[in-house]
RNA sequence: GGCCCAAUGGAGAAGUGGCUUAACUCAUUGCCCUCUCAAGGCAACAUUCACGGGUUCGAAUCCCGUUUGGGUCACCA
């Protein structure tokens, strides 16, 4: 007669330990009451997705707001599809939004006495749990290849009941010990199975963070706990991990609830106490057909954090945007607090919606105009400088020639109570401050030309130009500057009130506001344009007249 | 299909049985201000909370059913 652990030790003859020595090993925190202790448990397979940010925002937030520890686990058991390198992208991407792990992997070493947190150096723990799950007959190898059990799903989809390895599909569970040995001898592959006690007509109560109390159907599936290329499943690798690591409040996406029943068997089979679960929801975006579904790297390039990079926005704006789908009291409060200081808004899980957010670009650019109008313009400078060096580089040669002239431009009405907002992000810079240099001014007006107000002749445009020149004083402050243009306006015919044009349009050649449209599109080549008065400030009054005379001697 | 989760305007949402003729924010539209834009100010935008039934003196709020949407059913996480 062979005994179950006759075969753990055919199975891991090198493993001696046992699981005292783990927990001795990995003692329990020694933290305040009600600290917490979260995770981000990401797996190397690309570039960080903005649903994920999501996810480590909360994980961070809630470890710093009580006190806790935030640590950072990579989860790189599926070799396939892991992406070298991606692990530290990841991290050096979180840090750039001020999202730093206490503890755990930090791309390139690690920090911490819980370690290793790399899934791939932690075989060793696996093996001793898994051997103990041996000992105590909760799991077996199990040798049936891909094409039976393809066999046993589409018998089982044909019979319409409830597909997968349990009860009596489970064929590996009823052999005996001789056969395991005999077979494991052999060297058939195989891989190790959980052996389930669960019954899925029964149901488990649990409660989520989020979601609050919820009934489930128990686990009855033997699933796979250990692959045959020696590394454990996600389910096993995460109750092994978290219970070592001593994680208090597990926090990932909504589309882990139908495991959970796995997860709490695994926990109860171990003798282990689970952790709190938050089931966060999973961001959306309207799809092609209409329908709501998850936000895709594939189809969306929002999914993908590097967008935000690529684009130049400034990264509170999304932690700020994502904040207000993470609590719905979050808006009111960073409203009130002038879109400043918002580590110090108390996050919780009940004032979390339940349904996922549709992804709104909309109120991202809000909130990123809304951030940079706040920013100085040494700020500004840098942040160009940063962006541009990596991602434009007409603007970075622009903003490098001359650091002061760009801070001259960037600060036109930022340094006042209710600073401009017409920048929301550093991508498209460039075709917004070009015309403040002389060169692709020149460039432009060669290759496109100026396009005025249709109403206008070129006689009266000229007229009205040079009028300005030799009359209009830059030198004045800003309310004599528009005093004086208006003046010379007048005297041409145009009108300063509004009201009097509209009622009599017939008796005016136009508008004050018509007199400006024509210098600001001598000036800027746009319709729209900061300031009139501050941008002639900038250019100098030889380059304003210099910009005149072109059209003049047309 | 089974199981689980959800359902308030274009979007995010507040709302936990009477204070709701449904807050607030973004977007949109209009007006005012104004050199343009941005900002700012003012207004408009759900007679109604997916639908049907029930409980109640009273329901967006509680219960039941239906519908719709999402998730999940791997040696992927």
């Amino acid at each position: 007669m062979i005994t179950d652990k006759q075969i753990a030790d055919l199975i891991f003859p090198d493993v001696n330990s046992d699981i005292s020595v783990l927990e001795a090993r990995y003692p329990n925190r020694n933290l305040p009451n009600g600290a917490e202790v979260t995770r981000f448990a990401p797996s190397p397979t690309g570039f960080l997705h903005t649903g994920s940010l999501f996810t480590s925002l909360i994980c961070h937030k809630v470890a710093k707001q009580t006190g806790g520890v935030f640590y950072v686990r990579l989860e790189d058991t599926d070799t396939k599809r892991e992406i070298e390198g991606s692990g530290l992208q990841l991290l050096e991407q979180l840090k750039l939004f001020n999202i730093v792990p206490d503890e755990g992997y930090l791309g390139d070493h690690e920090l911490g006495n819980y370690g290793p947190y790399v899934q791939s150096q932690r075989a060793d723990i696996y093996k001793i749990v898994i051997k103990h799950l041996l000992e105590n007959g909760r799991a077996y190898p199990c040798f049936c290849s891909q094409a039976e059990l393809d066999d046993i799903r589409s018998k089982q989809e044909k019979a319409k009941i409830i597909p997968g390895y349990y009860g009596p599909f489970a064929k590996c569970r009823y052999l005996t010990n001789e056969e395991r040995k005999e077979r494991i001898e052999r060297g058939d592959p195989f891989v190790i199975r959980f052996k389930s006690n669960g019954n899925h007509i029964r149901k488990i109560k649990v409660h989520d963070l989020v979601h609050g109390d919820f009934e489930i159907a128990q686990n009855d599936m033997d699933i796979v706990i250990y692959k045959s290329d020696g590394l454990p499943t996600y389910h096993f690798a995460h109750v092994c991990d978290d219970h070592f690591m001593r994680t208090t409040t597990v926090i990932r996406g909504e589309e882990w609830i139908a495991s959970l029943p796995i997860h709490i068997e695994l926990f109860e089979a171990l003798g282990w106490k689970a952790p709190n679960y938050a089931h966060l929801p999973v961001i959306m975006k309207i799809g092609e057909n209409g329908n709501k579904r998850k936000l895709s790297k594939r189809h969306d390039s929002e999914a993908a954090v590097s967008y935000f990079f690529e684009n130049g926005y400034p990264g509170e704006a999304l932690i700020m945007y994502l904040m207000t789908i993470a609590n719905s009291n979050f808006e009111e409060w960073i409203f009130a607090h002038k879109f400043e200081h918002m580590e110090e808004f108390e996050f919780s899980f009940s004032k979390m919606s339940l349904e996922g957010a549709l992804f709104d670009m909309g109120k991202l650019n809000f909130f990123a105009r809304e951030i940079l109008a706040k920013k100085t313009k040494e700020e500004m400078l840098d942040m160009a400088l940063d962006y541009s060096k990596k991602y434009d580089e007409k603007l970075y040669d622009l903003v490098s020639s001359n650091p002061e002239y760009f801070k001259q431009i960037i600060n036109i009405e930022r340094e006042k109570e209710n600073p401009r907002k017409d920048y929301e992000k550093l991508g498209g810079l460039y075709d917004l401050i070009s015309f403040f240099y002389k060169d692709l001014y020149d460039n432009y007006v060669k290759e496109n030309g100026l396009t005025y107000n249709e109403k206008f002749d070129l006689e009266t445009i000229k007229l009205v130009l040079k009028a300005l020149r030799d009359n209009l004083d830059i030198a004045l402050d800003e309310q004599g500057w528009f005093s004086n243009m208006k003046a010379i306006g007048e005297e041409l015919g145009f009108t300063g009130d509004r009201k009097a044009y509209k009622a009599n349009p017939e008796a005016y050649k136009g508008t004050i506001g018509d007199v400006a449209e024509i210098l600001r599109i001598t000036l800027t080549t746009k319709r729209n344009s900061p300031n009139l008065y501050y941008v002639m400030q900038v250019l100098g009054k030889e380059e304003c007249d210099r910009r005149i005379n072109l059209v003049l001697a047309k």
